[in-house]
DNA sequence: TCTGGGGTCCTAGGACCC
DNA sequence: TCTGGGGTCCTAGGACCC
C-alpha cells in the first residue's frame, strides 16, 4: 500500500453566534446586528410577548447597540454589521458609536453548544478523525478517508460543507493543506461558504505574501517584535537564518517561528483530550471594593465557588489546585493558586482554599473581576469528597 | 468608551531531593 | 570549606486562542 500525502482540513463556522440567532430571527437576515452581553429585561419580555413565534418578532422591536449600557464585548458579528468597522472582542460601548442602529442580541451559549454537537456529529459520520477546537471549528484528518485525496481534498470537503448546510442551515469554510498549520490559514481564504486546497508548493505564492499575524501562535505582542525586526510578512520572516531568530526569540520559539514561515508542522489531529482546568469568572457591572462591598464580594466569591464544583461534578473530575483570578480596576491582573494533597470537587474545600489564596493579594484598589480555578484534574472515582458535608465555614471576605 | 469568559501552554525562579 | 548537577513540584505571570 503506499502511503497517502497527509491531508489536512481546517472547518470553522461561518459568523457562528451570529448565524445560529438568524436561524430563530431569520427576519433579521442581512441587517447588522452583533451578539454580546448578556440577556436583559428588554430580551427576556420580547421572548415572552412573542414565544413560540419568535420569527414574527419585527425587526424594528429588537433592541439596538446605542441602547446598552454597561460592560461587555461583541463575540460575532453578521457581516452586515462588519461593515460598519465592528467586531469581535470590541467593547459594545465603542460599537455603539460605529454603528449605533445595529441590532444586539445577547449570547445564548446553550443554543450555540447545541447546534456545536450538531455539526460536528455530520463531520464525525464522514470523516472520523476530527479534533475540537470550540464550539465553531475543528480541524479533520482527511488522509485516510475514501475520497479525501480527490482534487487536493476539495471533494470530501465540499460533501461535510452540504452535509452540515442540510442538517443545521449553517455555513462554514473549509481549509484543506499538508498540516493543522496551513489548513487554518487556508480556512480563511474564502470565507464565507468557501473551500481552499493549498499544496505544498504553493507556500511561496500563497503563504509567504501574507502578514506574520495570519499565522496561528503569533499574537500582538509576538507581531511587535517581528515588526521591530522589520519582518512584516511570512516570507520576511522565512528570509530569516534558523540561528537568527533562536538568538532573538529563544531556542524554542525561534526554532518554530522557522518551522511555521516554512510551513513545517507535524502535529497530528488529537481526538481526544482531558481537561486540565476548569474555571469560572465574574466582571462586575461597577467596580468593587474590598472593604466597603465585603458582603457583595463574599456572595460572589462562593457563588463562583459552587458554580466551579458544579462544572466538575457535571464532567466528572476533581482537582488539586485551587486558585483565585482577580483584575483591578486598572485592568492588572494577579492570580494565587495552592496545591492541597487530596484532590476535590466540594464547594466549600475549594471555598477554603481559595480564600487563603484571597489573603495573599493586595486588596487595596477596587476590583472588576473575580475568578475561581481548579487545576490538576483527574477523573473523579464518584467517592465522597475531603470535606464534603462539612458545615460551611464562615465568609472570609 | 475601555477591554467577556473559558481555556492551554510556556517560562522562570525557588524549594527540595538525590 | 567549597562546590556538583539533575529532576520534579509549586507558584506567578504572560501570551495566545476561541
Amino acid at each position: 500500500m503506499i502511503a497517502q500525502p497527509r491531508r489536512i482540513a481546517h472547518l470553522d463556522m461561518d459568523a457562528f453566534y451570529a448565524s445560529v440567532e438568524l436561524l430563530r430571527y431569520p427576519q433579521l437576515t442581512g441587517l447588522p446586528v452583533v451578539i454580546g452581553g448578556g440577556r436583559r429585561q428588554h430580551d427576556d419580555a420580547l421572548a415572552a410577548a412573542y414565544a413560540g413565534r419568535l420569527a414574527e418578532i419585527p425587526p424594528a422591536a429588537f433592541p439596538r447597540l446605542k441602547d446598552y449600557v454597561g460592560r461587555g464585548v461583541i463575540t460575532t458579528a453578521t457581516y452586515a454589521a462588519r461593515q460598519f468597522g465592528v467586531g469581535s472582542a470590541m467593547g459594545l460601548m465603542k460599537a455603539a458609536r460605529l454603528c449605533p442602529e445595529a441590532i444586539l442580541l445577547p449570547v445564548d451559549f446553550a443554543e450555540y453548544r447545541r447546534y456545536s454537537r450538531r455539526f460536528k456529529e455530520v463531520i464525525l459520520s464522514i470523516a472520523p478523525v476530527m479534533e475540537d477546537r470550540g464550539v465553531d471549528e475543528v480541524y479533520i484528518d482527511f488522509t485516510q478517508v475514501p475520497g479525501g485525496q480527490r482534487e487536493g481534498g476539495r471533494v470530501l470537503a465540499r460533501l461535510i460543507q452540504k452535509s452540515i448546510h442540510d442538517a443545521t442551515g449553517l455555513t462554514c469554510s473549509i481549509g484543506v493543506a499538508p498540516n493543522k498549520l496551513i489548513a487554518k490559514m487556508a480556512s480563511e481564504f474564502d470565507k464565507p461558504n468557501g473551500i481552499s486546497i493549498v499544496q505544498p508548493g504553493d507556500l511561496q505564492a500563497r503563504i509567504w505574501p501574507l502578514a506574520c499575524r495570519k499565522i496561528n501562535g503569533i499574537g500582538p505582542k509576538t507581531n511587535d517584535r517581528l515588526q521591530a525586526h522589520g519582518i512584516h510578512t511570512i516570507g520576511d520572516l522565512a528570509a530569516r537564518p534558523r540561528d537568527w531568530l533562536v538568538a532573538h526569540f529563544g531556542k524554542a520559539s525561534g526554532a518554530w517561528l522557522h518551522d511555521a514561515a516554512w510551513g513545517r508542522d507535524e502535529r497530528p489531529v488529537v481526538t481526544e483530550s482531558e481537561p486540565v482546568s476548569m474555571s469560572r469568572e465574574t466582571t462586575f457591572e461597577r467596580d468593587l471594593h474590598a472593604v466597603s462591598d465585603k458582603a457583595l464580594l463574599g456572595e460572589i466569591f462562593t457563588t463562583l465557588c459552587q458554580q466551579v464544583a458544579q462544572d466538575l461534578a457535571a464532567k466528572g473530575y476533581k482537582g488539586r489546585t485551587i486558585g483565585i483570578k482577580l483584575r483591578y480596576a486598572d485592568f492588572q491582573t494577579a492570580t494565587r493558586d495552592q496545591t492541597i494533597d487530596q484532590p476535590t470537587r466540594d464547594a466549600a474545600t475549594i471555598r477554603r482554599a481559595a480564600g487563603q489564596c484571597l489573603k495573599r493579594v493586595p486588596l487595596t484598589k477596587r476590583l472588576r473581576l473575580l475568578g475561581v480555578r481548579v487545576g490538576k484534574l483527574q477523573p473523579d472515582d464518584g467517592g465522597a469528597q475531603a470535606g464534603e458535608g462539612e458545615t460551611e465555614e464562615p465568609l472570609l471576605l
